[in-house]
DNA sequence: CCAAGATAGATGTATATGCATCTATCTCGC
DNA sequence: GCGAGATAGATGCATATACATCTATCTTGG
């Protein structure tokens, strides 16, 4: 197949699509080896960071629907990598990595830290900060404000 | 619930499906009033400025593993959305918009263009055409570079 | 022309993801 | 304390998405 020219797409929506399939990708190839999909390394990166939270707290800070993470925490609960417990409000579930998590963790992150560096080396100093800052930037943009003009 | 502050995550890629998750939400909020998702929009969209392309071109110029395309492209297919048909070369498929999906898109045009602009001048010209370029360029740079150092 | 290897998509399977809706709980006014 | 309305997640359903594998077809050396 001949070799299509990447275009611009005029959609920021459609833009940002596409570039986390191609980071999912890349990342994905890395994490592989160790067993872990995208959406599962960011949690138990998050979970690292934050502690103990709620599921909600944590769709919060993922930009992610809670109810999207029901199946997705079953998951990481099933191979034993968070613990879970109803909250004093019996509706809420809280979440934290179980020891199991945090070992497997720890064995991922050099793996990340090698991608991570990779991808930074090829973008550049420059690039690799403003992209952190702006994309950052639009996820509050949106949701804060979200619907209102 | 108490409002968690977004954190700023450290991986790149986690911080771009977090963004896509929250623009994703942003446009199709509007895209609903059309019955439209995203993907779907933005195949419509590329086809328009692309003309008729084979599935693992579209595939390409998206980013997309061209058997996914095979679902989606179903989908708008039973919408009449997109006109196929084999390729000289018996395993390719050739898409195209159909007129039905010239005149929804001719439809969908103005709502996109809302939400569009609604998020430009949240962002203002600066981030935005900075964002444009550097999706852009990690795009690029991943898609073409793949697993080389 | 033919067999061997390459390639474009189709299909099976698993995860990711959101929304509508449902259930269990909680909160608050009375 | 009770009932009405709010809230946290669970569940049903649809789409999105990738990879492994399979099939049909093409290409190419002999």
């Amino acid at each position: 197949m001949s070799q299509t020219l990447l275009p611009e797409l005029p959609c920021m929506c459609g833009n940002f699509r596409r570039t986390s399939r191609a980071l999912t990708q890349f990342y994905e190839e890395a994490l592989r080896s160790v067993g872990l999909r995208a959406t599962q390394f960011t949690i138990l990166q998050a979970l690292s960071l934050a502690g103990e939270v709620s599921q909600g707290q944590l769709g919060e800070m993922l930009a992610m629907d809670s109810t999207s993470l029901t199946r997705t925490l079953g998951i990481m609960s099933r191979k034993g990598w968070v613990a879970e417990h109803r909250g004093e409000d019996r509706r809420e579930r809280w979440i934290r990595l179980s020891s199991a998590g945090e070992i497997k963790l720890k064995r991922v992150l050099p793996v990340w830290e090698k991608v991570q560096s990779r991808l930074r080396r090829k973008l550049g100093q420059k690039a690799w900060r403003s992209l952190l800052e702006l994309t950052h930037q639009v996820t509050e943009l949106v949701k804060t404000q979200g619907g209102s003009l």
